[in-house]
DNA sequence: TTTTATGCAAAACTTTTGCAGCGGG
DNA sequence: CCCGCTGCAAAAGTTTTGCATAAAA
């Protein structure tokens, strides 16, 4: 399998654009962070390793991430939208606690194959498809720690 | 079945909030629009109604709204949240167009009884969900009038 | 009279854009 | 030399909040 780093270096390629100092220091700091993150995270991140890299920057880097197939947008709702990349980690969907937030990446092949189904009674094309399961994990089913 | 406009009442009345002129404009106008639309639109078509009606005030009602459970946000990602009434159309999915931004709804008996069985398997108690398949539209698959 | 609602304008929050300057091919 | 890349700051788009006033209980 491709290394991340190849993707990303090719799809760079591919659209006439160039590997930079800062291109690099952003990629490296997203495929080495886990779990779901804003661009505002990743940006707060991308400045540990070096201050200099404008805000500007790793919004348009992040983009090109997306597209390139190595970051996935999260779109829970709330707030800003999470990323988490998708290289290595094949697709998934989520079960989100409502409570403590914690989320949880849950596959189910009957689910996709039904989406496959749908989609073609209609007439429709997949492209992708963004499912959030909402609830009570156990933990805060049993414990005291409601926000509400 | 209850009507929605009872719903409302009862829901304001265990919160302890009152019926207002301006809120009963806005949960008309609400109820009186089908499909998709964002809180500005429903401001806009609100003040068709009645022109002195704050756009803060149509914030802080559809907010009700959802918390009743009359309003439901459709988190798409781009742009502002979209709203539709729950009342009435049963719970549904969506098929969206890539393309076109058309909008299906769909529902799925085998989907939603796998993720209840998900859930089960992870100790989690649903409390609602979110499943939106994105993709190209017959349409759109045949047509010149590509975005990109 | 005490609480709740409202409208306005300002603020907040997230993301995008314009622009001048820099730098690599 | 040209074109893409960058940082900055400003702008844009959407939603929330503070506050003084008004209405309701």
């Amino acid at each position: 399998m491709r290394q991340p780093h190849e993707v990303f270096l090719d799809y760079l390629r591919r659209r006439n654009l160039n590997m930079t100092p800062q291109r690099a220091v952003i990629v490296e700091t997203f495929l080495a962070t886990e779990g779901h993150f804003s661009c505002e995270e990743l940006c707060t991140m991308v400045r540990k390793a070096d201050a200099a890299i404008g805000q500007a920057t790793v919004y348009r880097t992040l983009k090109l991430l997306v597209d390139s197939g190595l970051a996935e947008p999260l779109l829970a709702g709330e707030g800003p939208v999470l990323y988490e990349h998708s290289y290595g980690h094949g697709h998934h969907d989520h079960l989100v606690c409502l409570n403590c937030n914690g989320k949880i990446e849950i596959v189910d092949q009957v689910i996709e194959d039904q989406q496959e189904q749908l989609a073609r009674e209609h007439g429709f094309t997949l492209t992708r498809h963004s499912m959030i399961l909402y609830g009570l994990c156990p933990r805060c089913q049993n414990s005291d720690h409601r926000k509400d």
